[in-house]
DNA sequence: AAGACGAAAGTGGTTGA
DNA sequence: TCAACAACTTTCGTCTT
């Protein structure tokens, strides 16, 4: 079964990296709300050192046309504060371009079906947000998005789905080993250690260990695995902080692992 | 003393009658 | 609309290192 990389050909898991990652400038294109397609109307110097007083009224009622007709319809008021506010969201998750862009155009989108009638676009931001991350494949979860944009993780998720069965969106599931290499950077791993807890979790998707299961869940626990396999020994406590999940259930996901996989922990 | 283990009861969300 | 259900959490007592 193909699945299509979309996203960025690097990962980024801290905002820092993202930061230090992204290639940034021009073109915009998505995040301006006309796609940097309007031509400016420069003033009135342009060049010449004086223009007639006939040529400067005609340029000046031609920008002043031009200002007015980018923020034309009734909607688009909303998509450039809208646009504006989830850039801004963005950048304080540290998300990636790619996954900044893809949340673009899922918001504008849902613009365009009024699907933001009546619903706080705040949330519905933070909804195409998350949206984006899962198809870009970038780290996220659902409770990092509610908790940096200050929205509640309830409603966050009820936004979510309703855009997820309105706009026909395809959308995988996010996928445990993103949060793997995510942990291990986290931890400050080997590469050797990141690369054993991503073999674990192909074993495990190999065997069906992994549907129904939190991805963050199965990631911590096969990363915990790597960490005493090759004794760069993490405690449960750690890895459960970092992964945002209890040292118990590392504890179960990593005896169902351990039993399933028939991998041998030394003494 | 700190970490790992696991039983038991509780929480919030999904599903299906 | 409600009850059953699965995943996960909280709490806490007991082993192990």
């Amino acid at each position: 079964m193909g699945v299509f990389h979309t996203g960025p050909e690097w990962n980024a898991y801290s905002p820092e990296q993202a930061a230090e990652k992204a290639r940034t400038g021009p073109p915009m294109t998505l995040r301006l709300h006309d796609g940097g397609l309007a031509t400016v109307v420069g003033d009135a110097r342009n060049g010449k050192k004086s223009l007639d007083i006939d040529e400067r009224q005609k340029l000046y009622a031609l920008r002043k046309w031009q200002a007015r007709s980018r923020i034309s319809e009734p909607s688009d008021g909303t998509l450039t504060t809208g646009l504006s506010e989830l850039t801004k969201m963005a950048a304080t998750l540290g998300l990636p371009r790619a996954a900044n862009d893809t949340a673009s155009i899922l918001y504008r989108r849902a613009i365009k079906k009024r699907l933001i009638r009546g619903r706080s676009v705040t949330n519905m931001i933070a909804a195409a947000i998350y949206m984006s991350c899962r198809q870009c494949g970038v780290p996220r979860t659902l409770d990092e998005i509610a908790t940096l944009a200050m929205v509640d993780k309830k409603v966050l998720g009820r936004s979510f789905r309703f855009l997820f069965h309105s706009l026909e969106q395809f959308v995988p599931p996010s996928a445990p080993r993103t949060y793997a290499a995510k942990f291990a950077n986290r931890l400050n791993l080997s590469g050797k250690a990141e690369g054993m807890a991503i073999r674990i979790l192909e074993k495990a998707h190999e065997m069906r260990l992994t549907s129904g299961r939190g991805p963050a869940g199965i990631a911590a626990a096969s990363t915990y695995i790597a960490t005493v396999l090759t004794n760069e020994r993490k405690t449960q406590r750690e890895i459960a902080e970092i992964a945002n999940v209890t040292e118990v259930t590392i504890r179960n996901r990593y005896k169902e692992l351990l039993q399933k996989l028939m991998i041998e922990v030394p003494l």
